[in-house]
DNA sequence: ACCTGAACACCGTTCAAGT
DNA sequence: ACCTGAACACCGTTCAAGT
């Protein structure tokens, strides 16, 4: 006789990424998820395999909506106004929640097919505008790659206090990001 | 009556790095190390506050090579070649070793005063390029801001496999590094 | 001064038992 | 079909006791 689920995938991702953002990926225990889910951490292994496939599904989720607000707030005409603007957005997807941006590209999970498959999913706006700018075919690949190594190594640095020297940090943002759209211009 | 050390600060550092280096972090366990040191986990406290006074001494060793590395690694007269050279040193010592990379820089440790000091000291290299290379005084900041943020985003992607759409990676990197040594010709 | 065993609270995970 | 309590091995950490 089954006994009426008291939670699902959808609502443990949800709560998950919550404790991920709020705290990081350590607060993630599969007690703090299970208390918030109404159920004992053990039932937990009904719905995933394991604390691994629970904040693969929260990494995933972050790629899709990283996606998504890229596409939303890509502004502009010129193609160097446009990618600009992405890489704008991009920067604030990162500082609005650092934890959540730490969440993707942690780890060398890139060896997952899904998280593979949602990793290029969140780098295809960028892509798609670097093509649509009329770069030569074979520069976009290296192009979109420079850019997108830029934005993460400056991210990753603003949100971490890495930026220590004082000095204007969105100066910096706006020098490295000129230098790179000077391809496209 | 004093025990004898069986250990000291610097053997338990120079066991957790290797234990981090062979495997990540998360294989740096105080029995892991203590078992190594020949002793017992409790013990450790005798040195080290706890395990992550452990992991910040590692964090400050790699820092030093690293800057050490940049320094013994670069070559040329012309400042993009001696730049050049020392972007290429820099992403040999991340490839050479990913757990060691990634140990670095982790986390937002950055308010942790000593690693403050450690980051500053082997970001000092490429400062001290950049001066020499003529740069205009308010440019020196942001430019090497966007050269380390591009060299951070590179390798961390490089060495967790997020390249992933086939192509030239060398290519890619020569490519951004290229447009942001343009900076200096 | 340094090392130890015993203990504690926590963690992820397994599994037989419940409904 | 899903949930549970009990159990296990492990983790970092504390502390009184040893030398």
């Amino acid at each position: 006789m089954p006994t009426p689920a008291k939670t699902s995938r959808t609502d443990i991702v949800a709560i998950a990424r919550a404790l991920v953002e709020a705290s990081g990926p350590d607060a993630l225990t599969l007690g703090a998820v299970a208390e918030r889910a109404g159920i004992r951490p053990p039932s937990l292994y009904k719905h995933f395999a394991d604390r691994a496939a629970i904040l693969k599904a929260v990494e995933i989720g972050v790629l899709h909506d990283l996606e998504q607000v890229l596409r939303r707030e890509t502004r502009g005409t010129a193609a160097a106004d446009r990618v600009a603007s992405m890489a704008a957005a991009y920067r604030r997807f990162a500082r609005a929640a650092p934890h959540r941006y730490r969440a993707i590209y942690s780890g060398n999970a890139f060896n997952d097919p899904e998280i593979r498959e949602a990793c290029l999913f969140s780098a295809q706006p960028l892509f798609d505008e670097l093509q649509r700018a009329g770069i030569a075919e074979a520069r976009t690949l290296p192009l979109s790659r420079t850019m997108v190594a830029f934005l993460h190594g400056f991210v990753l640095m603003e949100i971490g206090n890495a930026f220590q020297l004082g000095g204007d940090i969105e100066e910096a943002f706006a020098t490295g990001l000129e230098i790179i759209l000077r391809e496209l211009r």
